[in-house]
DNA sequence: TCTATATTTCGAAATATGTCGAATCATCGA
DNA sequence: TCGATGATTCGACATATTTCGAAATATAGA
């Protein structure tokens, strides 16, 4: 996940997503309408060639970051869910008062 | 920082150095006895030459994730103080119930 | 002072990554 | 059906990264 995040490109993707999926709420299993980006939506966060985002799309996905699915001409792309959190707790080994 | 996390080597050498870290309370300023490694220490935890894990640990300090020190003939290595509250709050951007 | 030990710096070589354009595939709409 | 649009795959090239050994630097101890 730390390689796929490593690039540049693929950060600013995956913050961009991080805060869309934020936004709507918790990120769950199927994109809702406010969580997921069409490829094309997110070609504007990157001056990229559209073949490079598909590649740093895939790469997103292959490490778990990203799920992506087909919705007829497009494909829609959101946050995996859980994988904040899981990434949030990676980095919360010492004891901390805000946790349970 | 996630650039210098993506490496193998250098995650496993932060991964280290964090329970070191962790297991010895709040990482501070200045290492203390638990919570830091010498240079020499670290070697043991990732098979590479000695040069390279110099240049591994130089990648890991110039990314802000650690704090090294001349102690005589050798170099305390600590992971640097509040690194791990920032990197775990990037990953919490939802309203998580657990925070404050 | 001299030597052994700990660490870093400096090339050089192998490998990996990022990037693009061209070609391809899939789907929508005329 | 056909063309336009969205997206992916492939191959090629430039650049970056990883790695090592040899040499250099610094310190502790004999």
């Amino acid at each position: 996940m730390f390689k796929a995040l490593s690039n540049p490109h693929r950060l600013t993707i995956f913050r961009q997503l991080m805060e869309q999926c934020c936004s709507a709420g918790p990120c769950c299993e199927s994109p809702q309408n406010e969580a997921s980006w069409h490829v094309s939506e997110i070609s504007g966060c990157c001056d990229v060639a559209p073949s490079t985002l598909s590649h740093h799309l895939k790469e997103l996905r292959i490490a778990g970051l990203l799920r992506m699915e087909k919705q007829g001409k497009y494909v829609d792309c959101w946050v995996e869910p859980d994988v904040l959190i899981k990434l949030s707790r990676f980095f919360q080994l010492y004891d901390d008062p805000h946790e349970e």
